[in-house]
RNA sequence: GGAGAGUUGGCUGAGUGGUCGAAAGCGCCUCCCUGCUAAGGAGGUAUAUGGGUAACUGUAUCGAGGGUUCGAAUCCCUCACUCUCCGCCA
């Protein structure tokens, strides 16, 4: 959620600054509202103000054993009017309420203007050996089962068998351990979540249809970064327990709702696929640096596992809704002969912490978080692309050295 | 699933209809005292939000929502969550 002082006070920056993303702000609809707000609001608190204080006179009258009928009269009237001012303003309120809640988050001053991702920017390019393999994932080994997947279960999802199976849980131990040495807490989640949580992490209300609803209450989470983040909601944290550094292993559900035909085939795109996620929460003044930090771990799997990558700084039209600054990790896929997207890294500033109310308490006062996070990695994307990193065209790949304490042979078949 | 007890400020915890935004303690801040530390003393210290250039001041908030009442932390209803015991169970 942005700040709501800060719109009343300068939105016309606001306004231009939500444009570079493709938000059209309602402007004249939020300084209605607000007109109506104030009005309303100074309107329904001098009548309760008068009623308290008639109250309590009715109060000391009735004491003294003294007449009060006149006196009720009055409040009474004063109530009736009160009743029916104070629901205009709750209505007022819900609509300012359900307007803020739609706002993306402010772009950050660093993030480079343009409408669409033609203009991100590739801001460095990792590993220089490109396979050219064009077999992709599910030639290369038949222990990717999705017609498996599909009688159990239906279309976006996988069944992993045997060695790559096995790989899967390597990958995932090795990304844990990582993230430990980096200095990150490791936690085991829900996940499923209430409607406050993804509230809070910003999923909700707006992308409810990109989300499992499970029960009346709880979801199936698309991300750890809901957990994570939500560990710390409604809470004021110690300025010296700074930087917190969660990370979890979890699977995650999307539901992926208009994205019918896209990448249909494999691991790429699925309801259901693993990920390490990293979260951290930190004062305002060293979230850049933080998220710097943080793509940096992310980065450092990649170097570890041999993988070619780019890192793409995005642009402010694609950016998610709750970040002001992204920076996407991509990997090299041979077979597509592109670089596709194995982490996501963000800077959501104040925008969540508002949200979820997680705040610092300094020694002069209580501040704001700022929450960032990022995948280290993707796991099922990067179970491919090490697949087709590696093909030669023979029964066997052989993995990274890194992964040599977490699977019994570094040579698998495939 | 059955029975019961709870949910109050940063924390612990008092408060059963008005004088309660809320005792007390802890923590924190400022100052005093002491050669340093420890101990001690005085004062201050919830959040959100409105109005106002400001000084200042209004309102709301005691798990959430509704109700009773002139007036609700306090009484009633619904819901959520926590704990205890019983049952069941990986």
């Amino acid at each position: 959620m942005i700040n709501i002082k800060k719109l009343r006070d300068e939105i016309d920056a606001v306004e231009n600054a939500l444009a570079t993303r493709g938000y059209a702000l309602d402007k004249d609809l939020f300084i209605n509202l607000e007109k109506e707000r104030k009005v309303l609001q100074v309107e329904v608190e001098s009548l309760q103000s008068e009623r308290k204080s008639l109250s309590n006179e009715f109060g000391k009258l009735k004491s003294q054993g003294k007449e009060t009928d006149e006196l009720k009269v009055n409040i009474d009237k004063i109530n009736n009017k009160l009743k029916d001012k104070d629901s205009t303003l709750q209505t007022i309120l819900e609509k300012i309420n359900i307007f803020l809640l739609d706002i993306p988050n402010i772009p950050h001053e660093s993030t480079p203007i343009g409408l669409n991702q033609d203009n991100n920017v590739v801001i460095k390019k990792y590993g220089d050996n490109l396979s050219t393999n064009s077999v992709d994932h599910l030639d290369i080994t038949s222990n990717i089962d999705t017609e498996l997947a599909a009688k159990l279960s239906g279309s976006r999802f996988s069944v992993l068998k045997g060695d790559i199976a096995k790989l899967q849980r390597a990958l995932i131990s090795f990304m844990l351990d990582t993230a430990i040495k980096n200095g990150y807490e490791e936690y085991y989640v829900p996940f499923m979540a209430n409607k406050d949580s993804l509230t809070g992490t910003g999923q909700l209300p707006k992308f409810e249809e990109d989300l499992f609803k499970t029960t009346e209450n709880l979801y199936l989470i698309p991300t750890a970064e809901v957990p994570l983040t939500n560990i710390h909601r409604d809470s004021l944290i110690d300025q010296n327990k700074l930087p917190i550094k969660l990370t979890s292993h979890t699977p995650c559900f999307r539901s992926e709702a208009g994205s019918y035909g896209r990448d249909t085939k494999g691991l790429i795109r699925q309801h259901q696929f693993e990920k390490i996620e990293l979260v951290e929460v930190v004062e305002a003044k060293n979230s850049m640096d933080a998220l710097n930090g943080l793509l940096n771990n992310a980065e450092e799997i990649l170097q570890l596992l041999e993988l070619p990558y780019q890192v793409v700084e995005l642009c402010t039209g694609d950016i998610g809704f709750s970040a002001c600054k992204t920076f996407d990790i991509e990997v090299w896929m041979p077979s597509q002969n592109t670089y596709r997207e194995i982490s996501s890294c963000s800077n959501f500033s104040d925008f969540q912490a508002r949200r979820a109310n997680i705040k610092i308490k300094t020694h002069s006062g209580k501040d704001l978080a700022h929450t960032i996070n990022g995948s280290a990695l993707a796991v099922g994307r990067t179970l491919i692309a090490i697949l087709e990193n590696k093909y030669d065209g023979s029964k066997e790949i052989t993995l990274p050295q890194a992964l040599k304490p977490y699977i019994e042979n570094l040579t698998i078949s495939i």
